[in-house]
DNA sequence: TTTGTCTTTATCCTATAGGATAAAAAGAGA
DNA sequence: TCTCTTTTTATCCTATAGGATAAAGACAAA
């Protein structure tokens, strides 16, 4: 199922960015305020690919900057290690 | 100018993107409609980045499925080389 | 010169992605 | 238990991203 490769893709790259968010100390909230964003709910749903929300590409360019890491970091594999 | 910024971004996206399609032989016409887009202007403004169109993480999710490269890829510098 | 392929130019239409709101739930500390 | 912070649940509204169309331009081969 195609549609289910790209949601597992959306769930991935959001499992990155928490991993990433709370590595860096930041609630949801304030990194939604950093990339524009004033609703920490969108964001949750982002993060968690939740009523077919996810991260488009330029808040995941945004978060980049905001959290000072490479984009690239955000479509590795989970490292179930940290 | 946080704009520019992106835009640059984008520029530099559509750029590997090119890099990677002619490498391994596709026209914009036929990466299009691989990744389910009829018009190969679209495609082209995306590759480009004119008229506000460039690609999407959706996009680059697909062209990195039908090019069998890692999605990094696209977001790496543009090296003179090749 | 003609033809075919590939790409670009420019603009239009609309479905949905983007993002808001409100309230509830979860969790931790006092 | 209470309070505060953080996150989640669920849905609604609308501006724009997505993608189409048509025609023109560029280039190479015949």
């Amino acid at each position: 199922m195609k549609e289910k490769n790209i949601y597992d893709f959306y769930k991935k790259v959001g499992e990155n960015v928490k991993k990433f968010r709370l590595t860096k100390g930041y609630s949801q909230l304030e990194l939604a305020l950093e990339i524009g964003i004033k609703s920490v709910a969108f964001y949750s749903n982002c993060e968690n690919v939740r009523y077919g929300k996810h991260f488009n590409l330029e808040h995941l360019y945004k978060i980049s900057k905001v959290l000072n890491v490479n984009i690239c970091e955000f479509f590795k594999e989970i490292t179930s290690t940290n």
